[in-house]
RNA sequence: CGGGGCGUAGCGCAGCCUGGCAGCGCGCCUGCUUUGGGAGCAGGAUGUCGCAGGUUCAAAUCCUGCCGCCCCGACCA
């Protein structure tokens, strides 16, 4: 491609309203212009970067045994209203009506269509298994679009749907496009983690998110220093505490405190001068209209994920005061486990408290010297508390670190919910109706794009990573107005092109300094600069754009020093 | 949806408080000079001051309503 004729718009100045480095620089690069709030259209380069990304999937999918599909936006509303999601997904979702007032929806994500295309056409076990994948634009209405690209409404987006006979074969197809991703993200180049995950709203009983580590990034996850578990932090488990078997003698005789206008937990260490570890916090949470009593440590807090995930509820929130008067016979403030009129779940971190310190459901009351067993007792215990620092972890007992990250991938084992739901059989060896179990499997494209350069960038601009660079090379001829650069620069532009090289001819009619910058920002890879001295000894000088490493090479070595640099860094 | 901010030339912004000629830098166009890290000089074009209404002799500026965008939170994965 000659420079001159590419439309590439370039931005010297950080346009004001882009807040993440990936976001300015790709404003900045040409890549993606704003249409309107969390709606971007890509440029040629940065739809080139686009397009070689997905090839990557393309192929990284194949390989796994995934065949590439086409599916609608539109989708009709009924398919929603037959998994459920037509109630359950909310705002998120589309809505409209079309002329004949019959009510649609734009696609977030695809499992209804291909649950249905699916059911339709596969009835026995003999074409089993069944890995289909899409390339899609895909529409989230978010609440709140941020970061440019990284987190907008309408967005590509991979997602495969596999379809199994058995829990065996499901675990095979998880596997596989596990091994994929892994395979797709070192290829990009990008520094990854596989984390453990909440399965949220798709629903399912396992997953794995792809973050890619970034200070930026939106989820942050903890990982073991030792072994290799890592999970999000919504995910993130505790161990187990050991259980001690309290002695019934070391009890202290129970006492009601009159502790006026202390409601916190800092307050009742400071009136009662005892730590956050000697203080059981209770919170009184509304779970799908239920109270429900949640015992925590005083240095600990709740991670109101276990607590929905452990009580299968839709809706989990902090209780209003009423409800909070109605189980507690008291104002917020002074709730404790002794006499409350609800459901009580306690967390790890009470198991081995003694003549601990809680609210007497009485206004302005604590009381002090509470024990389990004689003063009121808890079924099980359960881990529900926020991971925090310090804490080791739950497989190895090891330390455990803390990162950030952006999540450009997620693995789901779906097991049958959507496939039960929408009536998805197949016959087996025996003529048996059974379900099909499902897994989906899903790759940001824009996204992971974003991230890339959130992983590779520096004062000067984007540095692609080689195996997505829009041009692997730039040719940039510093006057030419000089006939013989003119030439020169126009015959090695055609001599690497023909060897499959992509590459971006610098012609434009600009000074040296303007055409460095602009290779920088738009961060090709390997740069040739053609310049009048080293010309006239038939040389050249060779930048690379990471390691600002230069090299001057004779006209007749560049062609294959290029291949095999790429080939190097591919 | 709650809180905060912004909307003036393609981009970045000043002007608004205290009403009185529509400004600056970059970019763009023309010419000359310059040509290996965002050139210099000279000349030039570009505005529904987000939209609508109101106050006023006079509104970018004051008032009301609406729209759009950004940030924080709630939400979502």
């Amino acid at each position: 491609m000659h420079y001159s004729m590419m439309f590439l718009p370039t931005v010297r100045e950080t346009p004001s309203d882009a807040e993440v480095i990936s976001h300015q620089l790709m404003l900045r690069a040409g890549v993606i212009r704003k249409l309107t709030s969390g709606v971007y259209s890509y440029l040629p380069l940065g739809y080139r970067v686009i397009r070689k990304f997905e090839q990557i999937v393309r192929e990284e999918m194949t390989r796994a045994g995934a065949q590439e599909v086409f599916l609608p936006t539109v989708q009709p509303a009924e398919l929603w209203q037959e998994s459920g999601r037509w109630t359950h997904y909310g705002k998120e979702l589309l809505r409209f009506r079309d002329r004949h007032d019959r009510e649609c929806c734009l696609g977030p994500t695809h499992e209804e269509v291909i649950t249905d295309l699916v059911r339709n056409e596969i009835k026995s076990y003999r074409q089993l298994p069944l890995n289909l994948y899409q390339i899609q634009t895909k529409f989230r209405d978010e609440i709140r679009p941020r970061f440019g690209v990284m987190r907008c409404r309408e967005f590509g987006m991979k997602d495969a749907y596999s379809f199994d006979t058995d829990e065996e074969g499901a675990e095979i197809s998880y596997r596989k496009m596990f091994d994929a991703y892994n395979r797709i993200f070192t290829r990009c180049g990008l520094k990854f983690r596989p984390v453990e995950a909440d399965t949220g709203s798709i629903g399912g009983s396992f997953s794995h998110e792809f973050l890619v580590t970034a200070d930026s990034g939106e989820d942050a996850m903890v990982y073991c220093t030792r072994c290799d578990y890592a999970a999000n932090l919504e995910k993130a488990e505790v161990p187990r505490p050991e259980q001690k078997q309290a002695n019934a003698k070391d009890f202290l005789p129970l006492e009601e405190v009159c502790t006026p206008d202390v409601r916190t937990i800092e307050e009742v260490c400071a009136f009662l001068k005892v730590t956050p570890q000697d203080v059981i916090k209770t919170l009184i949470f509304n779970a799908d209209g239920k109270p429900i009593a949640i015992l925590i440590r005083g240095d600990k807090e709740v991670n109101e994920i276990k607590v929905k995930n452990f009580l299968g509820c839709d809706e989990l929130e902090l209780a209003m005061d009423d409800m909070i008067l109605e189980v507690t016979k008291s104002p917020r403030g002074f709730a404790g486990a002794i006499g409350i009129k609800c459901r009580i779940l306690a967390d790890y971190s009470l198991m081995n408290m003694k003549n601990f310190v809680m609210g007497a459901n009485k206004e302005d009351h604590h009381v002090k010297n509470v024990n389990f067993r004689r003063d009121f007792t808890v079924k099980d215990f359960v881990d529900l508390r926020a991971v925090q620092e310090g804490d080791v972890c739950p497989r190895c007992l090891s330390a455990m670190k803390f990162a950030r990250g952006i999540e450009v991938g997620h693995v789901f084992k779906l097991g049958t919910k959507y496939s039960k739901a929408m009536k998805a059989h197949y016959l087996d060896k025996n003529g048996q109706e059974k379900i099909m179990i499902m897994g989906c499997y899903g790759i940001g494209i824009g996204r992971t794009v974003a991230a890339s350069i959130e992983q590779n960038y520096d004062g000067k601009g984007i540095i692609w990573p080689m195996a997505i660079a829009p041009y692997q090379v730039i040719i940039t001829p510093v006057n030419v107005r000089e006939e013989s650069l003119a030439k020169a620069s126009e015959a090695l532009y055609q001599k690497l092109q023909g060897q499959g090289i992509e590459v971006l001819l610098d012609d434009r009619d600009e000074r040296a300094g303007v055409k460095f910058m602009d290779a920088d920002l738009i961060g090709i890879p390997i740069r040739i600069t053609i310049g009048p001295k080293n010309l006239a000894e038939k040389k050249v000088e060779i930048k690379i754009r990471r390691s600002g490493e230069v090299k001057i090479l004779g006209l007749a070595e560049v062609e294959a020093f290029i291949v095999n640099t790429i080939k190097e860094e591919m």
